[in-house]
DNA sequence: TATAAACCTTCCTGTGAGGGGAAGGTCAAG
DNA sequence: CTTGACCTTCCCCTCACAGGAAGGTTTATA
């Protein structure tokens, strides 16, 4: 039985988050000591784990909710955790076209942009709604190497 | 003179929005109604259309505020606002790299699943801490096709 | 044994960018 | 004169915590 800040730490998650779920009753340590202090059993400190690896995933807290769910039941099927990650997949492949749409369109305004001392800017010209030429086609064969 | 509603359909916003512009400093109407009403001049609902049409391109308020200030600016030098998108740029850019590299990982933890009604899941397991084989290489030559 | 340091507790406030709704004033039409 | 569509301010809600205040507990040291 680990006090929060050994809980947390081993977790690798800070004190007030480790706080916060248990508030939220996503991870709820198992015993209070007599003074009240939260005591985490190695298996609570499992769970602290598990949701910090989820959220580094990008899983929301109710998603972590369903995974814990999910993680507490050895009946469950496999298919619905499959399920929530290939939705979270798809979450995160509409929120990567949308980023690389704006990225484009900015890019090609910086570009058009002779970006000197000159008061003259295209870029705000485009923001203050001037036509433009060709509102930059989604063009998005290529797309800028990450990382 | 437009009163709020009229002004903020003009820039295709939320009355709530053009309120909250309006409280924050960042689009002030320029008049008020003898009644309190407020009441916004064509220029006034430029703006709102301005940063309208910033924030959609995902500027922040703060970024907004300083777009604004060289817009009212007419001696204003282009490399500032070149200078405020090429930030952007990067910004998405590094939220791009970040999303790719998650959007692999789930894509490859999902596809390793083989997502039926058995319990045994290989995403849980991962989720759970266990070591897995080869932690997803950040192989980013195949990226998906947005849009 | 006294005390200081390092824990722990609950409670309150703040974040960004507004949304939802209450209570109440204003204005044009019927 | 009343109805209904506007408008105002005010306050609470979101998400996932972070920061800090006030006060209790435990542990190490002098």
């Amino acid at each position: 039985m680990e006090r929060i800040s050994a809980a947390a730490a081993a977790a690798g998650l800070s004190v007030k988050t480790a706080r916060y779920y248990a508030d939220i009753g996503l991870v709820v340590p198992s015993e209070r000591s007599a003074s009240g202090y939260r005591l985490y059993s190695r298996s609570d400190i499992a769970k602290l784990e598990f949701v910090g690896r989820a959220r580094r995933y990008s899983f929301s807290i109710d998603q972590c909710r369903d995974l814990i769910g999910l993680y507490d039941d050895a009946q469950r099927p496999s298919a619905e955790v499959k399920r929530i990650t290939l939705e979270k997949v798809a979450e995160i492949d509409a929120k990567l076209a949308e980023l690389g749409k704006l990225r484009d369109e900015l890019l090609h305004l910086a570009q058009s942009c002779h970006g000197d001392s000159r008061p003259d800017c295209p870029i705000l010209g485009r923001l203050a709604g001037e036509a433009g030429n060709t509102p930059p086609a989604p063009c998005h064969k290529t797309v800028t190497k990450r990382a």
